[in-house]
DNA sequence: TGCTTTGGTATATTCATTATACCAGATGAC
DNA sequence: GTCATCTGGTATAATGAATATACCAAAGCA
């Protein structure tokens, strides 16, 4: 029975941050004693996690300045920081996965989106179009936009599922980079995605959002 | 962030055992000191898990004879004993969330399995075929067979993604129930998917998975 | 009868985590 | 410039989960 320290967890939880855009290269981290009342541990257990990020690479700590998230090191994760389960995978197949688990789901979401799933995704286009000049936060946005669809498909099973991958998703750093430039390509995805999930338009929907994630795969090999 | 007592795994531990047919209902689990060395967990910890087991309604203690696992208790399990992001789900939902992974992933199978998945495919086929008058293990096996079969796709999303949503199943108590009397049709379907894959007829297996998770469904209406 | 196994219990130890406090350098308002 | 305040760096005592160990009493068995 392993017993995993929290200190994992803080190291963690901060990757997921920065991965998602919360905090982003260059970007200085809150204060210690901020981030600790944040994460919910003590300053001994946050600086422990700090110590970790910063010699995985992921964050530089500056004495009496702060802790700034580094610009892309390609050094490998080590599997304890890992997500229990988490293995390495190639794009190629997280693109397949989500495509597997996000088409149906869409399908289901056509069926039994309520009206304040709809909100929701409009919301989040909307969100998305204000931050088209801002990758980090329309990144993050393109992310809840495809959870928000699973959701809306109400089968928590698989909501569950997608959860588990789109841990994928934010540690593969590739992720970030591989949309450069193509926000506003990426925006017009979207607006089609809500568009057919609003019109109660299966096929369309189903259609665009294969081409979409077909897309991030092919970017992905430039 | 909320720091898990390693007594709480122990629980979740002992229930998927019990929940997969390893131990069930009526058996007596191994003595104390056997179970706290095959969990990797100290005597004390242990009984706390037992403990907390015990106050479930789950197994029941007796003194100086051991911990014998109850026939059902319809009590609920709270919260914090699941797996975390677990929630409550419809059969059916579960049942859906299956058909959409498995099936693709059959798929895949077909094209990418290889002599050593084949081989263990087989072997598990075996394994059902001989316990097919012992429910617990069929289960298990055929648990197992399914999980094979989504390895088998050799894309490791997709086989975290159903990992995670296999926990349901173990924890629905309702899947041990609806397969009582049914092994040799079970069996059958297993033989036929097994078949599939071996000859690589995509179509015929992914029809024949996707009635085999249909029944299962129905059964459950019963 | 006597040995072994069972769960029940107590205790000292280890160690992650918390809660404090204080330091020294950097920063910013005045 | 000065001073209050912020920063990360560090030390220390207290807390509490988990471990390791030992011993007890009842049950089972040879």
């Amino acid at each position: 029975m392993d017993k995993e320290f929290l200190g994992i967890k803080v190291v963690r939880a901060i990757i997921s941050l920065i991965a998602t855009g919360v905090y982003f290269p260059g970007q200085r981290l809150p204060a210690e004693r901020k981030l600790c009342e944040t994460l919910g541990v003590s300053r001994g257990t946050l600086r422990q996690g700090l110590a970790d990020l910063g010699s995985l690479g992921v964050i530089k700590i500056m004495p009496r300045s702060g802790a700034y998230v580094r610009k892309y090191s390609d050094k490998k994760i080590p599997g304890k920081v890992l997500p229990p389960n988490f293995k390495e995978v190639d794009l190629a197949d997280i693109i397949n996965a989500r495509k597997i688990i996000e088409i149906p789901a869409l399908g289901l979401a056509c069926k039994n989106a309520t009206k304040n799933d709809i909100n929701l995704l409009k919301n989040l286009v909307v969100k998305m179009e204000k931050a088209v000049a801002n990758l980090p936060e329309f990144l993050q946005n393109d992310m809840n936009f495809h959870q928000a669809v699973v959701s809306a498909s109400k089968n928590l099973v698989l909501v569950t599922a997608f959860e588990s991958i789109s841990e994928y998703l934010k540690y593969s750093q590739v992720y970030s980079s591989i949309h450069e430039g193509e926000e506003e390509v990426s925006l017009d995805f979207h607006k089609n995605i809500f568009e057919s999930i609003k019109n109660n338009d299966i096929k369309r929907g189903q259609k665009v959002l294969g081409r979409h994630l077909d897309e991030i795969l092919v970017a992905s090999k430039l």
